[in-house]
DNA sequence: AATCTAGGCTCAGAAAATCTAAGTCTTGCG
DNA sequence: CGCAAGACTTAGATTTTCTGAGCCTAGATT
């Protein structure tokens, strides 16, 4: 008879992960979102805890969950916690890999903005290896790997770029468009995550012209190449493509422009001490915001 | 071509305990056994670690493993944030089932000394449950889910009561022993995790006797038990066969006994709060040391 | 010197945790 | 009234994590 004492399990971290995540977004599906997993998974997360500890965490309403007052004075102690060892872990990333800088962005802006400046990036900086993840939302910098995050947003600080919209065509169709009331005989390309654009556009418009529905596209990078083929108008945010204007592979048949309220923000969770990689390269950005 | 990124997964959590562990106890075997896993375990868990962050934390020796300066760094980072997740997780558990009260001891302890005075406190509080896990050895009480913890220990604060060893038997068998030197002529029982109880109480005597080797137990209780069926002679924790002794189940042959400088300990980690469960049995248990 | 021992490593397979997919349920909203 | 959002459920797949047994090295022991 070993004596053996079957342990009691610890509370599963990734379980308290989940309760974390839940509790601070209020809810299954956004946590679920920031964890990267399904809904489900969450649900079977947060079940197991409240099993194990014998109360309930939420209370369930069909338009989503509330913390009871336990999960309520738990909350603040597990995102401490968690942001604590977040934190160490980059800490601990960047001593291990101290010129790798890790840039976080969306899909549209690695391929349209950065991408196009890495080469002098590099030149200027031979040293830093930069690792560009895209994403498509904005992670949670307290604890994701990421030391820097490019994202649109309307925030005033950190902010890189304003960004305005306008439509853009290849040379070859702007000669045949004279007004924006001409645009109802031409596709319309859009992003699936902007679908918007085209109505914002045209509502600056004192003559809203139709705006026939064209392709969607789910990365941006794809609609301005389609674009720069002619296959049809694009509603372009001039972050993204001014280096297709400047180089004349995209023209914008049209004066008016939309200002929108977001631009072009890096940001940083943390103090980006000097001589880091990712100040230096933080501080490159910011001096050529323009292509 | 969608365009869900599959998210670069961040350092597995349970890889960084290992890593936590294995860093503050100096050692992967040291930190299986907190982790109760297998050395194997942590072994992967870091080699996963040092993989994915591309610089080692160990160097390596035969004779076992010291942190590298990358680990040194890491190392207080990631003590606190598990200390303050392992808070969280009692403060969490203390709140959703407040009159439960969770104790570690040991497995002899458990039987020998808590049980007989459960009763007792059951009656004096009966709205407490006390939760008992024998282990055979101290967690570590910021990071598991106990209350309380009841050990051996020669550190002073929170002792409860001496210890001295000294042999005992049946009184059937006592009738046959006059002096220390008829101890050569029966079994003396053991205990497996304190194998040398005998040897520390023979050399006292100004002449040691010859000690024969008799069962070995891995419960103590189970020796308490052959020893009260005329077994042999065991030799005796005041504190775990003082309800023996009382009822007359067991007597001392001898008047010889060793004072240690251990003694039973009653600890926890965090304050207990007036008016909690626990520390309610902490002062409860504290008035009635002795059986 | 030969052996022993502590501590880590390796590898295959097993066990457990975790996740997904697809369908269900409830209810506030248009 | 139908829809949409959000959570739940279940079965099954996948990934993580663990074990077990044997191997390896170098200090300690004999």
């Amino acid at each position: 008879m070993p004596v053996s004492p079957p342990r009691p399990k610890d509370l599963p971290l990734t379980a308290l992960r989940a309760f974390e995540a839940a509790a601070r977004l209020n809810g299954f599906a956004a946590a679920a979102q920031e964890l990267g997993v399904t809904p489900g998974a969450v649900t079977a997360h947060i079940k197991q805890l409240e099993a194990t500890l014998g109360a309930p965490l939420f209370t369930r309403t069909p338009r989503g969950v509330r913390l009871t007052t336990l999960g309520q004075q738990a909350l603040p102690h597990f995102t401490q916690a968690f942001d604590a060892l977040g934190q160490a872990v980059n800490d601990l990333r960047a001593a291990a890999a101290p010129r790798i800088v890790h840039i976080a962005t969306l899909p549209a802006i690695a391929q349209l903005w950065l991408s196009p400046r890495l080469p002098a990036l590099r030149a200027a900086a031979p040293d830093i290896t930069v690792s560009i993840t895209a994403l498509e939302i904005p992670p949670n910098l307290k604890r994701s790997p990421y030391d820097l995050s490019l994202f649109y947003s309307d925030a005033a600080e950190g902010r890189l770029t304003q960004d305005t919209l306008f439509p853009v065509c290849a040379p070859s169709l702007a000669a045949r468009l004279k007004t924006p009331q001409d645009i109802a005989h031409h596709p319309c390309l859009s992003d699936a995550t902007w679908s918007d654009d085209w109505q914002l556009w045209a509502q600056t418009l004192p003559d809203p012209p139709h705006i026939p529905q064209g392709p969607t596209f789910s990365l941006y990078a794809l609609a301005v190449e389609e674009c720069v083929n002619g296959a049809g108008l694009l509603i372009g945010h001039e972050t993204l493509i001014a280096n297709h204007l400047k180089d004349g592979r995209l023209i914008a048949p049209f004066p008016q422009r939309l200002t929108l309220p977001t631009g072009l923000r890096l940001w940083s969770d943390r103090p980006l001490r000097p001589g880091t990689a990712a100040r230096f390269v933080a501080d490159w950005l910011r001096r050529n915001p323009i292509g």
